[in-house]
DNA sequence: CGAGCAACCTGCATGC
DNA sequence: TGCATGCAGGTTGCTC
């Protein structure tokens, strides 16, 4: 489900109804998610509240006054916020009761997701410390991607879902990026201008931005916390669209598997 | 070093 | 109807 505008989605539903608020209760229906969630987080947690969240990527940061927990959403990871007396859902695996009323429910059929505990510096953290640069901010530049893609052989879409690049840009956003500046999808990194990456990153930030503005994309389930479904599926160019005709020349769009994902692409268009 | 891919899971659609 | 297969929005961490 979640990609960097299902995360921010999340983040702006939920923040209203956590912020500043003692946690009263953790319950850790299930702890086995991509790692184990730690067994001290609800005494770190407990008596304390969230004075913040920020997205950093894809990973959520609650900042309180010991440390850190991180969430990651994984595939299939939301979190919502309920009524304390909500009957759980199989998939709910963490919930946290806080004193104005409210609850956040992590629910995460499959299981890639991650809540996580730190008391260092979150820069420091393993996982955020090598991370690219977020894709909404000026750090994002066609200089930047010119330069790192410089004598690399990678496919430009594989090039731009790397993390180590730039953060957040997931396989539906990379599939509809590409096309929307005409690049092919298997091109070489290292093959393509100054010019044409110009064209990229003004495309990645419209389209990621567009999505975070109609909340998000709604596939199967997902809802922003405060229940909505996104609306973005209905501006999707590629993504899904394989064997359907391009909205703008009408040519059939082609599928191939680039790292075993789903890469939609129009051959006409995208050069 | 980079490229490729296995692994972590469940649910759902499809085909026999 | 049942069963096998393949695929799904992500990311880490192997092996070569």
């Amino acid at each position: 489900m979640p990609e960097l505008p299902e995360v921010e989605t999340t983040l702006r539903g939920i923040s209203a109804h956590v912020l500043n608020s003692p946690i009263r209760q953790v319950s850790i229906r299930n702890p086995r998610l991509r790692w184990p969630i730690p067994e001290e987080l609800p005494d770190n947690l407990l008596g304390g509240s969230i004075s913040q969240i920020q997205r950093r990527a894809k990973y959520l940061l609650f900042t309180t006054h010991l440390g850190t927990m991180l969430i990651h959403l994984g595939m299939s990871g939301s979190l919502r916020i309920v009524q304390p007396n909500t009957p759980y859902d199989k998939h709910d695996h963490i919930e946290f009761c806080f004193a104005n009323g409210n609850a956040l429910r992590l629910k995460d059929p499959r299981r890639f997701g991650a809540v996580l505990w730190t008391s260092e510096p979150i820069s420091e953290h393993p996982l955020l410390k090598h991370l690219g640069p977020e894709p909404l901010t000026d750090e994002l530049n066609a200089e930047l991607l010119f330069k790192l893609s410089r004598n690399k052989k990678i496919a430009i879409k594989q090039f731009i879902m790397n993390a180590k690049i730039v953060v957040g840009v997931g396989n539906i956003y990379a599939n509809e990026a590409l096309f929307a500046s005409g690049i092919h999808p298997k091109r070489a990194a290292g093959k393509i201008s100054k010019k044409r990456y110009e064209a990229l990153c003004t495309e990645i930030k419209r389209i990621l931005s567009l999505a975070i503005a109609q909340g998000g994309t709604t596939l199967k389930d997902f809802l922003g916390g405060d229940g909505k479904p996104g609306y973005f599926k209905q501006e999707l160019q590629v993504y899904g669209r394989k064997g359907l005709a391009c909205q703008q020349c009408q040519t059939v769009l082609k599928e191939i598997r680039l790292a075993k994902r789903s890469t939609v692409y129009c051959p006409q268009c995208q050069r």
